[in-house]
DNA sequence: TTAGGGTTAG
């Protein structure tokens, strides 16, 4: 069967592609069917080590929890437990155990709609890697009505940039009504670690000058690290600018980025600026990344004597903890 | 609640 994309998720007539397309069942019962009917490879295994992580859940294992003489309030407490559970299996990276979990409310007929951790269900199935879950958590939250809230919405932007579907990513974001920053951290960085390194920076040229939206550090870095991919010295020297407007040039991960742009430019003056003018910074001192940078900077320039006097200097002052790490010997 | 990180080598 042809998996319809979710182009036009927005509207209410869209409701059944992929997993509920012609399908006549409610979204709960459609996951379920579609899951326990799945081949491999399979969202969810239902092995032995399933049974060891259910045995600390009291209500999976509770036979009463089946739907009937259930009150409602007790069904709210299970379903606020089994969330609790959930987030901390993706915090863990335990992605199909939570999903599991998921799945176990839907089977057992607990209320999902009063779930309150969609965005971290919806972060487990970036976890799989795999477009065609992707597209039936997406299905189904859809069709719960969710999907209205930014975070979810985020959240499953970032499950389609996981798996790779940038086409989806990147139609979901241009019919997203309401979008706030982490949105646009979100495709930013998508279209860098995607090779769209232009694109990358034309979102956040985008960002800034046609939605009026302050990029913060996490924007930066990825802008930052398009331009030494593309070798943009143009936009780099922009960025640089527009850090230090934004007084947030002395974060190290910004530091270290934009020696490291200047010095793929082949701009090691600038380099060296941002290194000088920072180095004396205690924090900064004793960061051996930024040290890295620097040398191996000099060294892809063919600065060799450079890069040894840098390295020296950095043993001198008392960065010799990491030699180990530098040294043959 | 959601996004998000820098270097090198191989």
């Amino acid at each position: 069967m042809a998996v319809a994309r979710p182009l036009d998720f927005y509207s209410v007539h869209t409701y059944g592609h992929g997993l509920y397309q012609h399908n006549p069942l409610r979204p709960s019962e459609a996951l379920q069917y579609k899951l326990r009917g799945a081949s491999k490879p399979c969202l969810v295994s239902f092995s032995s080590k399933f049974h060891t992580f259910c045995s600390k859940v009291q209500f999976l294992q509770n036979p009463s929890i089946l739907g009937r003489g259930l009150s409602r309030n007790s069904s709210l407490d299970e379903v606020l437990s089994a969330g609790q559970l959930i987030k901390e299996y993706v915090q863990d990276g335990n992605c199909e155990d939570a999903i599991t979990i998921y799945v176990k409310m839907l089977e057992f007929g607990l209320p999902v709609e009063e779930f309150r951790f969609f965005p971290c269900l919806i972060k487990a199935f970036g976890g799989l890697s795999d477009v065609g879950k992707a597209r039936e958590i997406h299905g189904h939250v859809l069709k719960l009505g969710v999907l209205d809230d930014v975070y979810d919405v985020n959240s499953l932007l970032g499950v389609y940039w996981k798996c790779g579907a940038i086409e989806d990513a990147v139609q979901m974001f241009e019919k997203m009504c309401k979008r706030d920053l982490v949105s646009w951290n979100t495709v930013i960085s998508g279209l860098c670690h995607s090779g769209d390194y232009m694109g990358s920076l034309r979102m956040f040229s985008r960002m800034i000058h046609d939605h009026w939206v302050l990029p913060n550090r996490v924007a930066c870095l990825s802008a930052l690290t398009s331009c030494s991919s593309v070798q943009s010295l143009v936009h780099g020297r922009e960025l640089h600018g527009f850090v230090v407007k934004r007084e947030i040039d002395t974060d190290q991960f910004l530091v270290s980025g934009l020696i490291d742009m200047y010095m793929k430019c082949g701009d090691v003056k600038n380099a060296e600026y941002v290194f000088r003018s920072i180095v004396n910074e205690e924090s900064i001192r004793g960061n051996p990344v930024i040290w890295n940078v620097m040398i191996s900077g000099y060294v892809s320039n063919g600065c060799l004597s450079h890069a040894v006097e840098v390295f020296l200097e950095m043993c001198q002052l008392g960065c010799h903890q990491i030699l180990p790490q530098w040294l043959p010997l």
